[in-house]
DNA sequence: TTAATTCGTACGCGACCTGGACTAATTAAA
DNA sequence: TTTAATTAGTCCAGGTCGCGTACGAATTAA
């Protein structure tokens, strides 16, 4: 890998995020114990906390008495206060927006029920920067400023950001939705960036479920089709052109039903929330015709806590299919930990028995035990909490580009 | 992820790496040029250049008369007379070791056949020894002093290097293999290091295949087992705790053979060599009595070469389960390229439109193209190489830690 | 011979971390 | 209440290292 020459500038810039990071990672914590954590003598610790004081990132709390003698310290602590992420989400049938602070707190939240397949990504990328702009006047009402933006889009994005390839449930076919954005959001410090949905899902698993505690992880995010984001040491493996993790076309039946890919057996035929549906004999109409509000799947939740046989065999069947699949997975990642997320995340009671049995059974021999299976507490929004994650991450591993400006 | 404080010592560690990388890159090359390539001052280049050239890992070639006008260059180019990287690998029937210059040539290979199968760990540690002293001598003769070592297993290791926690075709079950080397090598300035064999072949198709233009590839290393090195910018990704890339254990037929692993129809109950010449109808002793020198491949292939249906056949049903199992893996990881190697180099001819023609199937919605498939041509001790290269690499990379001990 | 051009080095400057001395604020002991 | 001990944070001199400009060296073109 190339590396980038290192001169006294980046020097500075780099120090300054370890520090960020140390106080991120330390909450209230004195200068003194920043240099002991770091290395760093108290006399740069000192200035390097002066930079980020000036930019806002980070605060004085004023002095602790902690029974200790000595003089106290005065605690320093990431300042939620001043600026902001702002997360945003595409998908087929909602739009949303999410402002976190700097401490990973929410500030504003916002979905929007909003059928966008086979809308025109004009009008579908215009309701979004209406949200958007919502989202950064209501974080300007609490004093924040918004420092940048991530877009959560349900589809194949090509590698440098904003063209979607093909997002199959929304009708997109290289929509350059990159362009689009830029042009309806308002300049921020730093530039917009998007993303696969499956990705920012995952990273918001990381930041609002179980935590970096989850290390290298698989998260699989199921709605109409199935995807997975894989997390290896808190960053996204996105492979050599962004497309890795479709989960949903690892083959578990060869001589299964075809798929739109090409394939036969692939999992989304198997486990997706069609094939469940089907299986559990709730046609689309069924389904929708139902009286649930939050669309078909709740109906199905509904008929399995009746018990009813059908729609058990079928999740159980979804659930095996999937841990087929997912042994392969860690066959090839081997990370420490599965989350369900999704659709499956709400299916887990009834899946994950299956799942877990067939996991077992395929990833043995190498791994002495099969990775943890966690369930995702992370609603439909998953992916634009990630998303905004992503933007508070990238100030807290970057601060530098934020201290020159303000 | 967490960043590592900067100081000044470690800004002029990482510019000697720059700056001997963009040497390396562009060989003979004069400062003024190096200047431009990295941003540096041509006063900080020739400082570094002065640093590199006296730890012995760079040489000034005199004078370049290249036709400009102005005073001409002397050229500076990687010095591959004094630093050399040594590879050993340990395999189930023969153990090999491998020495390499800076120039990444060459300079002494050696390979035992040895049935290691069952044979007691400290043996085996002890020819390997052996033979890297031997290795050590020849490279000293040659004027080269060798820097440090990486040991090829053929098994899955602790994470941290040394133990391999269980080699089957070995019959090693966690033999701190780190521990009885580093009691068997003389000591060297960098600190000895272990790696899967499949790893490490993937590396040495980096470096003596087709090279950086390969980008991310996945290399497909099957000799008994089938393994896989994942190779992502120039890195083996290995997962949370090194096993990923066990491609020998991706389901083809879940209704198959049972595996060791627990599993029903792995791709090495397929595909794998003893499945192939099963297949063929070659029984284990049918393929050694014959009179082929390189074990029961030869024979195989000869069979091929005759036209031989049931051999033919067996090859078929092996590539197109190699491509099913690649179908999965280019859907998880995303590779540019997918390298046969192996036992898979040798089939090549007879497997691989089959393994195409399955992974064209099987991998089509997400991304347009499938992988490019391309054919290993290093031998059996891809793996030494491997491992030679990434002591190599490793010197290059962080040239500091040799700098201040020459 | 002179001008133009390119290469590499010398020397002073500035950025930034280091280290020890110093001041500040608190607790424990006298 | 005073004094010693302890811990926090700042100040200032010092060192490392990259930057920039100037300059000598070596060559070609005029």
């Amino acid at each position: 890998m190339r590396q980038a020459p290192l001169r006294h500038g980046t020097m500075r810039e780099r120090n300054l995020a370890v520090v960020l990071g140390e106080i991120a990672r330390r909450q209230p914590v004195s200068r003194a114990r920043l240099a002991e954590a770091t290395g760093f003598t108290k006399t740069t610790v000192s200035s390097l906390v002066a930079s980020l004081a000036g930019a806002g990132l980070v605060r004085e709390d004023g002095p602790v008495r902690d029974g200790e003698r000595g003089r106290p310290a005065t605690a320093v602590s990431v300042n939620g206060d001043r600026v902001a992420g702002l997360g945003l989400e595409i998908n087929v049938d909602y739009l949303a927006a999410c402002v976190l602070d700097l401490g990973r707190r929410i500030r504003h939240r916002h979905i929007v029920a909003a059928d966008n397949r086979d809308r025109a990504p004009e009008r579908v990328i215009a309701a979004l920067t209406g949200l958007a702009a919502r989202a950064i006047s209501a974080a300007g009402d609490q004093g924040l400023s918004v420092a940048g933006a991530v877009v959560a889009l349900p589809g194949t994005l090509d590698q440098g950001g904003g063209l979607v390839r093909s997002a199959p449930n929304l009708g997109w076919d290289d929509v350059a939705a990159g362009e689009l954005l830029d042009a309806g959001l308002p300049p921020l410090p730093l530039p917009a960036d998007y993303d696969n949905e499956a990705n920012l899902a995952a990273l918001g698993e990381l930041w609002f479920g179980d935590g970096p505690a989850l290390g290298s992880y698989v998260h699989v995010s199921g709605e109409i089709g199935i995807g997975a984001g894989i997390v290896v040491d808190g960053r996204v493996f996105r492979g050599a052109h962004g497309f890795a993790g479709e989960l949903g076309h690892v083959v578990v039946d060869p001589g299964g039903p075809p798929c739109a890919c090409g394939g036969r057996g692939c999992l989304e035929q198997v486990a997706g929330q069609e094939a469940i549906l089907r299986g559990a004999g709730m046609t689309a109409a069924t389904a929708t015709s139902s009286a649930s509000p939050d669309g078909p799947l709740s109906a199905l939740v509904a008929r399995l806590e009746r018990g009813d046989e059908r729609a058990l065999a079928a999740v159980r069947r979804a659930g095996e299919a999937l841990g087929q699949a997912l042994a392969t997975a860690v066959n090839l990642l081997d990370p420490d930990t599965i989350v369900l997320g999704g659709i499956f995340s709400g299916l887990a009671p009834w899946a994950r028995p299956a799942t877990e049995a067939a996991l077992a059974g395929g990833a043995g021999l190498v791994r002495r035990s099969p990775p943890r299976i966690t369930v995702s507490r992370l609603g439909g929004d998953a992916a634009a909490l990630g998303a905004a994650s992503l933007v508070v991450e990238r100030v807290l591993d970057d601060p530098a580009r934020l201290v020159i400006r303000c």
